[in-house]
Parts: C-alpha cells; structure tokens; sequence
DNA sequence: GCCTAAGTACACAGGTCTGTGTAACCAAAA
DNA sequence: TTTTGGTTACACAGACCTGTGTACTTAGGC
C-alpha cells in the first residue's frame, strides 16, 4: 500500500511524540481518517466540516476519503461510535470510583480541546430525524448511567437505578455548563452535591472537612 | 405598510385561535419574522435552516427578511437575545419556587416540541469562534443561576452561590439527558435531587413523602 | 518484470447557502 | 393626485458542499 506522504500529517507536538515512540504507529489510513475527523467534528461541529476539510487536514485526496467512507454519514457514524468508550471497572472501592468521574471531568474541563459531550453536541446540531445518531447517543447515556447504577448496588445503596440517574444529572449538568461558560469548577461542584447524594442514601464518602453544614443530618442507617 | 398576504401564514391552530381573539395580533413584520426564525432554528438547528426556508414558512420574499435583518448572523443573534426572558420571581415561599422550577421543566420536557436548551444548542453547534453567542449564553446561565441564588439567600442558606451552582447543574443535566432520552422523569429525578440537597442545607422541604402531591404544601409561618 | 491494490490529481455535476440588484407593485399619507 | 415606503418576483454572483468519474502513479507480491 502506497501511503504517499506529502507534508506535515501531525500536528507539530503529535510529530514530535510519534518521533521518539519507537514504531512509528502503524495508523491505517481508515484511522487516521477516522482522527482527523474526530478532531474536526468534535473541536468545530459535525455541520460546520466538510469532507474536503477533513482530506486537507491529512493530506490525502477526497477520493480516497470517500474510497474508505461511502458518505459523510457513515463517517459521522462512526466517529460518534469511536467516541463510545465503555467506562471501564477498576479496582479501587466503589465510591471512590464514583468520585473519581468527577475528578476526571475537571481535568478534561481544564483542557482547552474539551467542548462538552459529542452525542449531546450531535443530537443538538443533527435534529431529531436523524434516528442513527440519536439512538447511539441514548446508548452511551444509558452505559454511563448503568455505570453509576452497578458501583452503586455494589454499595448496597437502596435505590440505585434513580441515584444512579441523579448521578448523571451532575455530570450532564457540569459538562453543558462548562461547555458554555469554560469553568472547570462546574465539576468540582458537580462533585460536592455528589457527596451530598452519596451520604444521604448511607455511602461513606470520608469526612465533610470544607463544609461544617449547621444543620446537618444523620445518614439513615 | 403592505402586508401582501398570500395564503395560509398560520398553522391551523393557530390561525383558528387568532380568529377567535378580538385583535388580530398586529403583529410587526419583524416579529413574524422572528418567530418562524424562532421556532425553526430551534425544533431544527440554526445551520440546518437557511433564510430562504424561514422566508417561506411566513410567505414573504427573501429580500424583505434581508430589509429587516442585515444578516443571517444579526436574525440568530435576535432569537437568542428573544429568548432571554428573565425568570421572574413569584408571591410563593421561596423554596416552592425552587421545585417548581422542575414541574415547569418537567412539562415542557412532556412537549413535543422541547429540544433542549436553545443557547447550549447555539454553543455547541456554533462553535467556539463564535463569540457573541457565546456571550449571550453565558449571561443567560448566570442569570439562571442568580435567581437561584437570590431564593436561596432569602431561605437564609449559609452557602447560597454553591447551592444555586449545584442546582443549575440539575437543570442542565436533565435538560441534556431529555433531550437525548425523551424522557421527562428527567425532570422529576432532577427535583428529587433538588430536595436532599435544599434539606442538606437546612431548608425545609416538606416530608420525604414519594408524593404528597397535592395541598399538603404548608406555608412556613 | 508484471499485476494489483491503493492512492493522486483534477474536473465536474448538481445542490444549497448567503447576500445583492432591480424593476414593478401596492397602500396609505400628503 | 402624487409621493413615499415597504413589499414582491426574480435573477444572479460567489461560495461551499457532497459525491462521482477518470486517467495516472506507485509499492509490493507473484
């Protein structure tokens, strides 16, 4: 396969970065289309790309894009299914792994390259005919939410599935408010009304060191 | 002024219900204009709409919506600047008004014709370069979260900024998991969250009752 | 050395979009 | 009646978009 290499492909720190990585990652060009696009998509707006764009940006011909691609929306179907990582399990105790999300959302928020949540962002720009992306988008708001509900019963928390939701509530809520507003702190708040929920259902979440609340009350037993 | 009126500008409800109205709605031609702007840029998405459809949904000619909008821009900046309306603030106890909030989230959410929040929309589509829409909305979150704060210091909550935050992160998050789900139990889970964290900070908020629902609301005094 | 798979260059069809130019038209005020 | 201002119909420029057609080029396997 001939990969006709005609200027700079990579950003400037990605070149450096795949430099000194001893191979020199053997990107197919499927995915280094499939990058390219996300980076546009999500960075500028699905609408707001054209394929073109997109070829430009790496450097190859439209005819190639389209010989890997039959159309744009099959390559926006398969960037929104790119994006759908499964949150994956870890060994730490459960609630510090719900806790940890937020924590993770802050560091994402602090980047300057986070734009809010791409499903929420497609469905928004898309409209509702389109039925592809807006089917993916509920799946990946379901696997996250399903996420919480797990560690949740593994808590032992009584009513998992609808804390689970009010998780979700938070973290939806903190990404379009950062989306809008470009303020990490939107997940540290996230987090702390996150405690209040956790210890209200009985989850030990460690001492309540910044904030004495007067009149707080007791978690059920 | 010459309104050339050429067939059926009104859907049939309305039309029926402007019929029925003693005046007619003198309506300006920039507000019909405005409110077919409204509604289709927000049911479809601004890019996905062009001035020639806005001007045939009314049945006027393109050039006449250029007389009254130099700009397909400065018509997006008059929606959004239309639909900043300022929560107005009620004679209901505070904390009433706080839940109530979500009943009225939860109803439009029930409407078919609710497709999220039009300014985190206009963000997210519109992208970051766009920087008067960005503007608009941020002004219209913090006038969001203001209101809440405003109830909650008259609640005598001791941190009132972080609660109101916290709060105007439940809306947005059902706000965003409605608009992927088509779910409003969005809203009622947003408001049972609502609840323990008001109760957290020493707010009464009637008893922990699934649904008291109707007039067992006691006034605090 | 030849064949094939993959990529390139480039033109182009056909559509949509924003925005402008222009002459005619109509209603109501002067 | 004449003027004036808002409106219409319609054409069009110029940009951009998706998708295709075609002939050429190159690298690697046989």
């Amino acid at each position: 396969m001939y990969l006709g290499y005609k200027g700079p492909v990579l950003s400037s720190e990605q070149d450096a970065r795949y430099r000194m990585a001893p191979p020199p990652a053997p990107q197919t060009m499927k995915e280094r289309i499939l990058e390219t696009a996300d980076k546009l998509f999500y960075l500028q707006g699905i609408r707001a790309i054209g394929v073109d764009t997109i070829a430009a940006e790496i450097g190859i011909s439209k005819r190639t894009l389209y010989n890997h691609f039959p159309s744009k929306n099959a390559l926006i179907a398969a960037y929104l299914e790119r994006r759908f990582v499964h949150a994956r399990a870890s060994d730490k105790p459960p609630a510090e792994q719900i806790l940890a999300t937020f924590d993770s959302l802050e560091r994402r928020f602090a980047a300057k390259d986070f734009r809010g949540c791409p499903f929420v962002n497609a469905v928004a720009e898309l409209g509702p005919q389109d039925r592809a992306v807006k089917k993916i988008a509920i799946a990946f708001k379901e696997s996250r939410r399903v996420w919480f509900r797990d560690r949740l019963n593994e808590l032992g928390v009584a009513d998992a599935e609808a804390l689970a939701t009010q998780l979700v509530l938070l973290v939806d809520g903190s990404i379009a408010q950062d989306l809008v507003r470009d303020d990490p702190a939107m997940a540290r708040a996230a987090k702390e009304a996150a405690k209040v929920l956790l210890r209200n259902a009985g989850v030990d979440v460690g001492s309540d060191a910044k904030k004495p609340m007067k009149g707080s009350k007791r978690a059920p037993d």
